[in-house]
DNA sequence: CTGTTAGCGCATTCAG
DNA sequence: CTGAATGCGCTAACAG
């Protein structure tokens, strides 16, 4: 009744609405409408209000896909994270770093969508996807040995920063990585420090940067001590490896005074075979971990472990997305480096 | 040389090849490559082949945006994870149940897509997804508290389906989950029959169902003999939630033979606390856990739980959303349950 | 079986 | 400051 506008508009709610009924219901043409909804140009403020208050009547929301192919953006970013399997999905480093990632990106007016590479046909679905220019930007969580996705990649133009430092050199994107061997080093001569000489290794997975990395760290500290026959060489990151680690150290347990481990998982692992042969830690053997993932309290007792914060390195990884995206010159091969930390707590 | 077909074709690489172009280069006209494309109508093996041909050399890909826009469908799914903390996104089950419908879709022909609501900011950002048409087809977990993006879902014509069964008449989502009742009374059974008989329980957050059926089903089998007293409620899921829940139970300890908690980790923290109170589990308190993550074979002792099957809750959730995009009538407020068994290990 | 045409909903020129 | 026109890349309906 007060209403001054008192077309009939009848919120058929089959019909969606589009710009033009906004147009058509502030009485403007759809053109400046648009304009509007962009913020760019300027619109009077007259018709500004009579749009405003038509979109919130209408219950306007603009349509994603056209929106899209008229501007050739999509205004998202697509982080991708390739596994093995499900297990690794829920690695707390990588659920605190996609947090991060979504912060940063959606207060950059972005709306990050992951998407998972879990079997052979999601990453040729996914390769497909890349080129289909679904997202602005990719950010490439790749935990897994296959390089396919890194290499779907190439084909697309737009900007992709890995999450983990690639040794190979045909895959040039800029990532953001830990200083993983400084932090091995440091560790090992800590124990070094603490009088534990005798140290034996459990090496992470061969085909992760991060893992060759840690071990080069740990062959620095060593030095000439350095001896390979008691370095471990796992498959995984998991539990189970560690357990089969101290197995294989069975034989060499009463000349070992300390285990350096590739990262927690493995070193609880390490500790609860060294509980069932009998073996104390940290006061027989000390074991260190890597990542400080929440596991690192839960276990018994609580890991001394090497410090990576996951959070900054999710928000590193979208920033640096973002800069690219936003036309800021980087190096294909650059790379930064996040520091890390020792956390002293009972098993070393 | 060889080549039937010498017409020049520079890989530009600028521009970026349509639909158009490969029409041209296969010498058919454009809408003879979408049918083949759509493998809808027929279309003749000559022609097919020049096409498949063409798009192999011209690297074709279609345009995500326009084929979203003309054909008012997206392909997609999109997963919506609404949680509070970077904590909640890496629990075991979750993660296995995206890796679930990950592959349950994407058998489906649907791409799969993850959007992290863990901030009052993007929930809103994605509350206004859902209503621009985003996806075909929404599957909803929340494990908040907050209501807010199930209520934006009533926005959208798509089919939603929801991973936890709702108290709340007013969001009519279809829903898998599991038997918590009948699993929490099965093991609370199993506790009696085994002798335990003084029992306390620890509930999880008020404002998860899950958390109430299962409080439910000890109740159930307690039956006369439910003392609410002996009931601590929780304020999540955690394993501080635990060690409180122990704390707070401690004037009781020595009436007590046995705890049944709302879920393995509340189950762990109460172990832990139990341990440094000097009282042997399950000696002196048997403890039992529910959801089987893989932290109850990390617990010491390992926890006897109630198991229930993740892996199988994303897939079926996945397949109920895409029987309901096929048009199969589902009552709004229909509930698949899922059953749960009991495993027992040493913590009771 | 195939070419032609008209939109899908919106951004973005270009005149006015 | 605003309206009208053009096209983003593709699907689908229609003739042939």
């Amino acid at each position: 009744m007060s209403e001054p506008n008192t077309m009939v508009f009848m919120t058929t709610a089959h019909k969606k609405v589009t710009i033009r009924d906004v147009a058509r219901y502030a009485e403007v043409s759809y053109g400046t409408v648009s304009r509007y909804l962009n913020g760019n140009d300027h619109v009077s403020k007259d018709a500004a209000e009579r749009i405003a208050n038509a979109i919130e009547t209408l219950q306007y929301v603009p349509n994603n896909a056209a929106r899209s192919l008229a501007q050739q953006r999509t205004q998202t970013v697509c982080l991708i994270l390739q596994v093995e399997s499900a297990a690794t999905i829920m690695q707390a480093s990588v659920a605190e770093a996609m947090a991060a990632a979504n912060q940063a990106l959606g207060d950059a007016g972005y709306q990050m969508v992951t998407v998972i590479a879990n079997s052979d046909e999601a990453v040729h679905r996914i390769a497909k996807l890349i080129k289909s220019d679904y997202a602005d930007g990719y950010l490439l969580f790749s935990l897994s040995e296959d390089d396919s996705l890194a290499l779907a990649c190439k084909e697309t133009k737009r900007p992709v920063v890995r999450s983990e430092a690639s040794n190979r050199g045909d895959l040039p994107y800029p990532a953001v990585d830990f200083t993983n061997a400084e932090g091995q080093r440091d560790i090992t001569r800590f124990l070094l420090n603490k009088g534990r000489s005798r140290l034996a290794y459990v090496c992470g997975p061969g085909f992760s940067t991060s893992a060759i990395n840690r071990l080069n760290g740990f062959r620095e500290a060593m030095g000439k001590f350095y001896d390979d026959s008691r370095v471990y060489y796992a498959d995984d990151w998991e539990i189970g490896s560690g357990e089969m680690a101290a197995v294989t150290f069975q034989p060499i347990l009463d000349q070992i005074d300390g285990i350096v481990c590739a990262n927690d998982s493995i070193a609880i692992g390490v500790i609860n075979q060294l509980d069932r042969f009998g073996y104390r830690v940290p006061d027989d053997i000390a074991v260190t971990g890597f990542d400080d993932s929440p596991l690192a309290q839960m276990a018994n007792p609580k890991l001394t472990t090497v410090r990576q914060d996951s959070y900054l390195h999710g928000e590193t990884v979208a920033k640096l997305l973002l800069n690219i995206m936003r036309g800021e010159p980087v190096e294909r091969h650059f790379v930064q480096l996040l520091p890390t930390t020792i956390v002293e707590r009972q098993s070393a």
